[in-house]
DNA sequence: CAGTGGTCTAGACCACCAG
DNA sequence: TGGTGGTCTAGACCACTGC
């Protein structure tokens, strides 16, 4: 006969997360403690610990001491996006790469800016606008704030050359200071479907961590 | 005198973090095991796991049995994206939230949306298209694939009435089974800079995990 | 103040896989 | 096949915070 299995975090989370999809555990429910589960599934706290914690990473948990674990009233539905560095992406497509610096200044952030990254109102920021091209056409309109703050090298930096986004990979990777706003261009159909004035657009944000 | 502090997972962390930014750890560079790092930081080799782990789930480290740990070459940025129930967002504000299914079948996904949800090439998804409305007017469009594997139960859900994110995060919270592309009208002065033909659109893709 | 989660430790076993 | 990371355990101390 087989011996006996251990009881994995994976484990845990799996039965979990089966009882918060199937309403066994509610919305807004103070599920049992880390020790009482630990008891239910033989195994130790820490093994708990880690299911409990990695669930409450994504959002469906939310975990205060002394107050005990409840199910997320609103889960938050949170995807991680991958943002390739814009060249690689032009050059994977056989394309020519070549990128054009519109704007850099400095300048205090506006609200909303200020908002998403956490600043104080009188922090100023690197205020960035870049047009990346493939073969010479304009493939993403890149408009990009960067706290100077916590990237204190950038200011003196020649992004001229490289990429914003570029040269903080290469030289601050995470450092959790610079928002970015994007516009890729793609299909008409979406266009049509909007109903949007000719020469409006459309965008998309991105906040890194 | 104060006593001695212990060394926490996210003390190893920033150490570390620290030495790959200053490249004193180079891309590339095998980094020490996990039991020399515990040694040279003084505990134990359970919070040397953390850190790494944790720096590694950022990108930043690639670490394989064996072969041991080392810096990205090509650090990927990430971004977790929080992704809103438009019908909240509408909402707040203050206008009267709409929203038109206008398409729903069943069918073979792309090749591109298969490589995306690593689905096999047998598998069939619901393909979904909306149109969320604010006030009566278009306020952001949605082509969004659902694996049905992932989710049966939405085959048979009713999804004029509630859209297909409300469906998703109160029936199946991070069941990692979709996919939505998404379009939000924005500001006309990208789509100078983009130098878009009138009618064209920009969009934006997103990955649930 | 006491209950709950957050973390560290020291040791152990195991899965994976490069050499 | 041995070295490396992945994980579990049992126990401990601590930080936070609701009561």
């Amino acid at each position: 006969m087989t011996g006996v299995e251990r009881t994995t975090w994976q484990d845990v989370r799996a039965e979990v997360l089966h009882r918060i999809t199937s309403r066994r555990w509610k919305p807004d429910d103070l599920i049992p403690t880390e020790v009482e589960l630990a008891a239910e599934f033989g195994c130790a706290r820490a093994t708990v610990n880690r299911a409990l914690r990695t669930i409450a990473e994504d959002g469906l948990l939310e975990r205060r001491r002394k107050a005990g674990t409840r199910v997320a009233r609103h889960p938050v539905r949170r995807a991680t996006l991958r943002i390739p560095i814009l060249r690689h992406e032009i050059e994977d497509l056989g394309a020519r790469y070549t990128h054009r610096l519109l704007r850099q200044d400095r300048r205090a952030p506006t609200k909303a800016v200020r908002a998403r990254m956490a600043l104080a109102h009188t922090a100023d920021a690197l205020r960035l606008t870049a047009l990346h091209m493939a073969d010479g056409k304009p493939y993403a309109f890149e408009d990009r704030w960067v706290n100077v703050a916590a990237v204190p090298d950038i200011a003196t930096a020649d992004l001229s050359d490289m990429s914003a986004n570029e040269w903080l990979v290469t030289h601050a990777p995470f450092s959790g200071g610079d928002i970015s706003l994007a516009a890729v261009s793609a299909t008409r159909t979406m266009a049509l479907r909007l109903d949007v004035t000719p020469g409006d657009a459309l965008f998309t944000i991105e906040r890194t961590t």
